[in-house]
DNA sequence: AGCACGCCGACT
DNA sequence: GTCGGCGTGCTC
């Protein structure tokens, strides 16, 4: 018997099957997707089992199988093929493809460490007889051993006084027995089913006479119109079918209601899979999927390869999000891997978001998803009233970041008793440093960008690469005390408020207060439980996040997102300032939302201030068909990156004419032109945008180019499909 | 990727 | 004479 390999090194030359004997000893148990260690060239590497047969056609000298690496399989046959659907679509290696559908400590690589983790259990030793003649003839804690141990059998060893249980085995009555334990173990908590009201039943019912059909779903749902109880009602039932589920979320820390929501429900049936999680944590939660001992996974991106079988559902909450799509390689958009899935196993996938993405939203209006609608929020709850305020009036009055509005609104508030949010999507202290007298500003010596000022630790910070440089007190150019700190960022905002409402109790939630594990959610939790009147933050307060006293929520500045030079900035903008504002007001307390923009004739802004998604709908689509963007066209990016200023350009071009040659002529190539951020880490990236409508040799055409720049020594190329910027 | 093989320069 | 620089080519 032959079985076909692929081996652990992502190179393209290497990807492809490898054929090896199967040894007589191994050929009961070698099942394909396997993890094996096989003799390559001069040494023995790891590989996985593509393919088994029982003849070989080639001349070649095969070598044997030297032995089996887990003895699980680590990939089941749908997953061996998504891999293949993985690397078709993003044009990854195979190997690549499959290390990422794999948990960190399963990936196929060269070290092998037991991840297992085991928990010492104290059983009993002798026979009855001898222990029940020690129990009558003795006292005391060893006793109270025994007789615990006679009820339970077995007993963690951490219950248990050390001196007793160290004398109990020198007496040979117990013994010890290593059991492995899981690391994340949650009980269902006994909660009150709360019924849907009729509008989420209706949506339930949709969906549930097609349970048994590949078809998509998309739940435009307004904040706080109940997705998540139709979620969990649409899982109770597939798990009724004796099928199992996944969901989706974008963030696990900023979902971690969600979560807490769907142990409280399904307790020991749910695994739990994201980036928070230590590596340990991660590899009891896949070998709970793999032992078949949960039903249901929940967890960000990489969750969509949960090895789960017998799949009945996919639900991918608060669609649009951007954290779905992996901005490395390979570059998947879990939303494709999901319909994969869901196709092959005829299920339905449900995706659901209040903002959905343009994409999604025109695939329902031509009928390829379902359009599910909750219209309403739970218990006929008003969304929140939301004003625009026009910063240019204000900065007469010399406002220049809190507009009189705002400040009439955070005092009444205060007054109240009442909780509020301040959005600031730029985390530092300020965002650019001049110097007044020779104009000079900081700027990365690695990535070509202005370094933003942190007060907290004195420092310049590069957002990008994280370079981090002490601050100057004089001007590093003319030496003069004159550096000015420009450009607010949240901590300057935190500052701000703390000198404004002395009394008021304030809190900052960003990328620098959050660094460390479990910083999150004590944040989110002493704010829930109003420790705090204020929270300022970033993006990372706008989405899911349920303060049920939290009336008021300011968008310092509206116009930072909506002025980044992308197609997509008006979509984001709209979808961040409307979740943000669907903070507010969610009890029993109407929500008041203040926009402040310099910009407040801007139309999309406008339908933010009128919670009008679909007029925002039709008001984007017109400018994407104009311009030829999603969801008129698809979108190639490819960056030409190099250390060398000179090759990156000189490649481009290169590539640029490479297209041109072999693309369909109904192609629009736009390029090449310095990307975004032109320089990230001292690599020059150049952009060269395809956009395109028809393309059956797109992916041909890619793939080669790629092989003939995979030779090059100092360039290389970055293709994105579908990205989500360029 | 990782390693052997091979062909040239500057060292005990 | 030989140690070691890294270019080239191969891997079931």
């Amino acid at each position: 018997m032959y079985a076909y390999c692929l081996i652990e090194y992502p190179v393209k030359t290497l990807d492809k099957a490898f054929t090896y004997k199967i040894p007589l000893d191994l050929q009961n148990k070698l099942k394909i997707g396997m993890k094996v260690l096989v003799p390559f060239n001069t040494r023995l590497v790891h590989g996985i089992v593509l393919n088994i047969t029982n003849d070989y056609q080639d001349k070649y000298e095969l070598k044997e199988i030297a032995r089996i690496e887990d003895e699980f399989l680590i990939l089941n046959k749908e997953l061996l093929e998504l891999g293949k659907y993985l690397k078709e679509k993003t044009l990854c290696n195979l190997i690549t493809a499959y290390q990422t559908m794999l948990p960190s400590a399963l990936k196929i690589k060269n070290q092998k460490s037991n991840y297992n983790k085991y928990e010492d259990y104290v059983e009993l030793q002798a026979n009855l007889k001898v222990i029940y003649e020690y129990i009558d003839s003795h006292k005391g804690k060893k006793v109270e051993v025994l007789e615990r141990l006679l009820e339970e059998k077995q007993v963690l060893k951490k219950e248990f006084d050390a001196n007793s249980i160290r004398e109990l085995l020198k007496l040979d009555l117990i013994k010890i027995k290593q059991v492995q334990v899981y690391r994340i173990n949650k009980d269902k908590e006994e909660i009150q089913d709360i019924n849907l009201n009729l509008d989420q039943l209706k949506v339930f019912n949709k969906v549930k006479d097609s349970l048994e059909e590949n078809k998509t779903f998309l739940l435009y749902g307004v904040t706080g119109s109940g997705k998540t109880l139709v979620y969990i009602n649409l899982i109770k039932e597939v798990l009724k079918l004796g099928k199992t589920a996944i969901m989706l979320v974008p963030e696990i820390s900023l979902t971690e209601q969600v979560i807490n929501i769907f142990y409280q429900y399904f307790g020991k049936d749910v695994a739990i899979l994201h980036s928070g999680l230590s590596k340990g944590e991660k590899y009891d939660e896949y070998l709970k999927i793999i032992n078949k001992e949960v039903k249901i996974a929940i967890g960000t991106r990489s969750a969509i390869f949960a090895p789960l079988e017998n799949l009945g559902i996919i639900i991918i909450d608060e669609e649009h999000s951007e954290t779905y799509k992996q901005d490395n390689n390979p570059r998947y958009q879990a939303k494709d891997i999901a319909q994969k899935r869901c196709e092959y196993y005829g299920i339905p996938l449900v995706l659901g978001s209040a903002t959905p993405s343009l994409e999604a939203m025109a695939r329902a209006q031509k009928g390829v998803y379902t359009l599910l609608t909750l219209e309403k929020r739970v218990n006929n709850q008003a969304l929140p009233t939301c004003m625009l305020v026009d910063m240019k009036k204000e900065l007469a009055k010399r406002n220049f970041v809190i507009s009189e509005a705002l400040d009439k609104e955070l005092k009444d508030v205060l007054n109240k008793n009442e909780q509020a949010i301040l959005l600031l999507n730029r985390r530092g202290y300020s965002t650019v440093i001049t110097c007044s007298n020779c104009g000079f500003t900081y700027k990365c010596p690695h990535c070509e960008v202005t370094l933003t000022y942190h007060k907290s630790s004195n420092t310049l910070r590069c957002h990008i690469c994280g370079y981090t440089k002490i601050k100057d007190d004089i001007c590093p150019k003319c030496r003069e005390k004159s550096l000015n700190y420009l450009g607010l960022g949240t901590e300057k905002l935190e500052n701000l408020i703390n000198t404004k409402y002395p009394l008021a109790r304030v809190i900052r939630m960003d990328a620098d207060t959050t660094a460390t594990k479990g910083a999150h959610n004590k944040l989110i939790k002493a704010f829930r439980n109003h420790e705090y009147d204020i929270l300022i933050g970033t993006q990372m307060i706008s989405k899911g996040l349920d303060f049920p006293n939290c009336t008021l929520v300011g968008i310092i500045n509206a116009d930072a997102t909506l002025n980044i030079p992308d197609f997509r900035s008006s979509e984001r903008t709209f979808a961040l300032i409307h979740q943000a504002s669907g903070r507010a007001g969610r009890a029993n307390l109407p929500g008041k939302v203040i926009i402040q923009t310099y910009n407040p004739d801007n139309n999309t802004l406008k339908m933010v201030a009128k919670n009008d998604y679909l007029g925002f709908y039709k008001l984007e689509m017109p400018i994407r068909k104009v311009l030829k963007y999603p969801p008129y066209y698809y979108l190639v990016s490819i960056k030409v990156c190099s250390k060398k200023y000179d090759q990156a350009s000189i490649n481009a071009k290169k590539v640029l004419e490479y297209l041109k040659k072999n693309l369909a002529k109904t192609s629009i190539i736009l390029g090449p032109s310095t990307a975004l951020n032109f320089r990230m880490n001292d690599i020059y990236r150049f952009s060269i945008t395809i956009k395109y409508q028809f393309d059956d040799y797109l992916k041909e055409t890619l793939q080669t180019l790629d092989e003939i720049f995979g030779t090059n020594k100092d360039t290389f190329l970055e293709i994105d499909l579908n990205p989500m910027q360029l």
